[in-house]
DNA sequence: CGCAAAGATTGATCCACGTCAAAGAATTTC
DNA sequence: GAAATTCTTTGACGTGGATCAATCTTTGCG
């Protein structure tokens, strides 16, 4: 494998895999055609960084292929995730103009970005931008308060089949919900990105996999390979409630 | 003392304290007058809850004067507090409703309630309400993200230091910032609602706050009230960066 | 192919923080 | 003003997860 991105050819918004959700999703035909003249694409191939935190940031944009994690860092090499960016999730904070995160590329991505000036200037005239940002916004707050549950008060095994379970009720409302034979689903991250996520240690994070296997919730193909064979089962571990905790 | 409340005597908001820093920070007169309409005050006794986490909810609304918490709990008692909700913090979601977390006055309070229905046709018609909304719940994220940081990576001793940091900041640029003098403040919370804020147990907290003081990192009068005679070093302890890791 | 590098597992040990328990302030109630 | 209640401190002890370290597996590359 080259292991190197085509250029991507430049896409329309009509054929935009995330049309529907991102921040444009209420946009009229005319207003994507404002956005297009400030719009351009941007690759990165797994590993890269988009941005460091503090950098000056000229763009703001959406995650249309591929994942990238936002994540701090503590003086001492100490680090966090505090969000995982899927695609059509906003990169970017308008009225702001240095980085506040490290944003790096966890898989292959692209990205549709905007220049940031022209983009506020159009916010500030177009409703249907600003009302989805909100939106947007305020379940990225929800998503980061059910986090801070996660980090502050659950055990290394619940943090484990907490985001197990999300990724597997992910991937259920994207393959259109079986009734509810086995889930199968890759892991994005490796250990040490999902130690990162979880506030632990790759080891420890390796270990309750490990343990979670053992004890028949999880089974592995390959390291990366998870069927979940009882998502009930996968739902008690994580110690939420039985309906998800679901916000929305 | 009788630890009841007056009935809060209505006000204008003319004279509303957090005039300028609430949801309605940037309405004209006639958008207030608007707002007034669909408005009410509400008071509530330390400890009373506001709201229960699921419970419907038919207001939306800024805190006035005091302190309320935003917390989350699992099925065994497990509580994680998610946001401390200060004057001019806004509470509930427009477009949700029910309450996503439980809301506790932590001290006396003050709320001015909208009713919710007619709170959100006005947000679709006033861009001025979605507009500092929006800026508003951004910065609530930053909030929320930092203390993912806390929660996932810091020592015991660098939670208490960097919640005793902001608390000794937010005082200081109340009372008009003093050179750099001793700076002095009470404690909001208790320890156990400390506890609850940092992901602890509150004998963790309470030895931490002895060892502070022992190491001559902060002085107390009693049980609440503390004195910080060097800044510089509890920021130090806080495990932040120098410039106190400001996002904005 | 065979070597290097990255990712993952597993074991041994340590310690920061939780748990359990007692007792000391401070505040409220009658 | 004594008793009850709430908040806080402190001690003794146990443990979950971190740390240190070795080995294994997989993947990429000359």
């Amino acid at each position: 494998m080259l292991n190197q991105l085509d250029n991507p050819a430049p896409r329309d918004c009509g054929d935009c895999p995330i049309r529907h959700r991102a921040v444009c999703a209420r946009c009229e035909v005319d207003e994507l055609e404002q956005l297009d003249k400030i719009k351009y694409y941007r690759s990165f191939q797994a590993g890269r960084t988009v941005i460091w935190a503090g950098d000056e940031m000229d763009f703001v944009g959406s995650v249309i292929t591929g994942i990238a994690s936002l994540a701090q860092t503590m003086e001492d090499g100490r680090t966090q995730m505090v969000g995982l960016l899927l695609p059509s999730d906003f990169v970017g904070r308008p009225g702001r103009d240095t980085a506040a995160y490290d944003v790096v590329a966890v898989s292959d991505i692209v990205m549709c970005c905007f220049r940031k000036k022209p983009f506020e200037k159009m916010m500030e005239q177009t409703p249907h931008i600003a009302q989805r940002l909100l939106e947007m916004t305020l379940d990225e707050l929800d998503a980061a308060r059910e986090w801070m549950l996660l980090l502050g008060r659950k055990t290394a095994r619940e943090k484990i089949a907490s985001f197990l379970s999300i990724l597997a009720r992910r991937n259920a409302s994207l393959h259109l919900a079986q009734g509810d034979g086995p889930l199968v689903f890759d892991l994005p991250l490796t250990r040490e990105a999902m130690a990162d996520y979880l506030g632990l240690t790759l080891e420890t994070v390796s270990r309750q996999i490990s343990a979670l296997k053992r004890d028949g919730v999880i089974q592995l193909n390959g390291k990366r390979n998870v069927t979940v064979p009882d998502f009930d089962r996968l739902q008690e571990e994580s110690g939420d409630d039985a309906d998800g905790g679901m916000l929305s």
